[in-house]
DNA sequence: TTTAATACATTAGAGTCTTAGGTAATACGA
DNA sequence: TCGTATTACCTAAGACTCTAATGTATTAAA
């Protein structure tokens, strides 16, 4: 992104949406189907998107199945029934943002 | 807000869209005016405030005034030419900010 | 007269990121 | 076959931005 800085808060938001939409996912998987969706406009680093998925895990959002690709092992990761709830309250809290920011910033939405 | 951490790097966008649609406010009115737009939903804490007002003047996106009020000085900050441009700069950047969001969670905007 | 509101400010610490680095398997072109 | 790119996992240091707490002081209101 040109402004790398609005991203922050959204990472987790955006691994719980497209875990809730593809169902399990592997970490490699997840960065690039970001960059492929928002058109190359977005790109998670690894050393953000890995420490976000084991700490998703350790809070009981995220659960995990080790995949053997020959003798490499791919970690999928797929949402608990927690990780489902907060998945949709993630997303609930992003769309309350953006409403609160454009009354803040008094602009009107416009799109397409 | 509910989801502070998806305030972070709004900040600036915000203080310079307020200063560019009002010409000159100080920080307790910044605050104060935030909190009316937003419906109550954002609070800017001074502890964010202050240093970022401090920070955006040392850049040379804002100058000050000072103005006596009895025995207390009210600083006013307004934009300076670059401050003008980079409030406008923000403020696309923001939008461009939502709409690849949009994207990557595949939620299409609804307002109203 | 004491509490709330106005008005400025700083600091410690938390949280989230970037940058940089490390390891290793697989695919592909020269 | 040899080097490079891609796939795939990971960690650590440091930067940046915020919150919470604290401090000072004036003014308004109960």
């Amino acid at each position: 992104m040109h402004s790398p800085e609005l991203l922050k808060g959204t990472l987790q938001t955006i691994i719980l949406k497209l875990l809730a939409d593809n169902g399990k996912m592997y970490g490699y998987e997840i960065t690039q189907r970001v960059k492929e969706l928002s058109g190359g406009m977005l790109t998670l680093t690894e050393g953000a998107l890995y420490p976000t998925l084991h700490k998703l895990e350790a809070e009981g959002f995220l659960s995990t199945e080790k995949i053997s690709m020959g003798k490499r092992v791919r970690k999928y990761y797929l949402l608990t029934p927690s990780g489902n709830n907060t998945a949709a309250q993630k997303i609930e809290d992003f769309e309350a943002f953006i409403i609160t920011m454009f009354k803040v910033l008094q602009i009107n939405p416009q799109f397409g």
